[in-house]
Parts: C-alpha cells; structure tokens; sequence
DNA sequence: CGGTATCCGCGCCGATACTG
DNA sequence: CAGTATCGGCGCGGATACCG
C-alpha cells in the first residue's frame, strides 16, 4: 500500500496544525486579551466572562504547553499567577487582528455585500 | 454609538466570531483546498484524505450555512456537486495563507527560536 | 456519486465542592 | 486567589448500512 496522494493532511497540514493551537474553545479570546499585556488569572476571567475557571485553566495549560504563553507564578499569599504571551505568541498577533477585523465585519456587522452571490442548481 | 468592549466576549467578540466560522474540526482544510479552486466531493474527501464522508458532508453544509461556500448541484446521472467559495469565502484568503505560514514555521518545523523563552517563577 | 440514517462510545464542558 | 476533584449530560464524530 503505497501512500500517492497528497500528504495526509490529517498530520501534515499547516493550516489545520496553526488551527489545533488557536482553535480551542476560548483560545482565541484568551490569546486577545493577552494581546493587551500580561494578566492575572482573574483578570482573564472576568473580560472572557462567561468561561468556568475550569476551562479557562485548562485552555491556558494547553497554550503554556504550546509554548504560546508563559505562567508566572509569585510565591505570595494569597496566591498570584500571571499570564502572558511568550515570543512565539506574539508572533499570532497578526493572525488574531485579521481574525478580529474579519469577525467584526462578516460576522457581527454583515454588510449588504455578504448576502449570498448564488445558488447554483443547474 | 462608540462600541465599549469590555464586556461579555462570549457574544460579541469578533475573534471568537470568526473562530467559530472557520475553526470547525474539517473547516479549515476543506476551505485551504477550496482555495485552489472549484472542487467536487469526492476530490474534497480524497485530497483531505482521513475525513469521512459524514463529517465532510456536515462541515460543507455549516460552511455554507455561514455564506463561505457554494454549493452547485448538477442534474445529472451520475450526480455531480461541486463547491467553490463565495466572495465571502474568499475574503478569508490571507488568514488562511498566514495560518497556513504560522503552521508550516511555528508547529511543523518547529525552529530553536521557539524554545520557552522562559519558565517564571518568582 | 454524493449523500442520509442509525447506532454508540468517548471526551468536552458545565456545575459543584473542596484546598493551599 | 488560583486552582484541583469529581460527577454527569450530551454532542462530536467514527463505523456501518442504505438510497436516489
């Protein structure tokens, strides 16, 4: 069984691999607001608003481990955890612009533009 | 009237919008290959590769669902359907080229540059 | 060829309770 | 404050069979 085809894209392609990282279900909101500047897990929490605190650890244990963001953990009391992009993601920061604006104008704002070109049945 | 976010982002924020426009288990993948031009299903399901037609079929039509994808239905024997991106659609181009760039550079070939740049903890 | 229909296991995710 | 532990519903998604 010789593999012919085009590669798997399964495990190889790049746009599904970027997707996988910034996919998840409030990744994309988390890395935004961390876009503004370090934040505490709080802070995180009450502008994302309607996460769990579950989720939200878990979301950002999965972006630390993608070497997305950095956990800075103070030894104080009461406990203090900041949160923070690392170099490899501030290098997302234009996607996640481009992700806003197109998000901003196609789908909250849905201009006259967008209404659907056609509907082929031949 | 001025937009004062800072609110709920699970409504209206615009990168989670658009995330869940595109960030579909197949949606990314499927929308890259559409990118090369009109495709029919089974050349979708082939080039994808580890689909299955079910999951293809229901992506598709969510796509659809969000003005993304077209979908023209051939009256013929055998059937013949074929999917092409709408203008909509194609106004996603540069985030899926720059996704596609991130992938390739930051997951798939992941360079020494990416290493942690450091594990805080004060 | 391009789909539905159906079954079903698994893991996501919310809710809640507890902790250092 | 910033988590972990545990339970449980339910929806995602694979496998399979069938259809126009």
């Amino acid at each position: 069984m010789k593999k012919h085809i085009h590669y798997e894209c399964s495990q190889g392609c790049p746009v599904e691999a970027a997707l996988e990282v910034i996919g998840g279900k409030w990744k994309g909101v988390t890395l935004f607001h961390l876009m503004q500047g370090t934040k505490r897990f709080n802070e995180l929490q009450r502008e994302i608003g309607s996460v769990t605190q579950r989720m939200l650890t878990k979301q950002l244990r999965e972006l630390e481990e993608s070497g997305i963001v950095n956990r800075k953990i103070y030894a104080v009391v009461p406990p203090k955890v900041e949160y923070s992009l690392t170099e490899k993601g501030r290098t997302l920061e234009p996607i996640l612009l481009a992700l806003r604006a197109w998000g901003d104008e196609h789908v909250l704002a849905p201009s006259p533009t967008d209404k659907v070109d056609n509907i082929g049945v031949v």
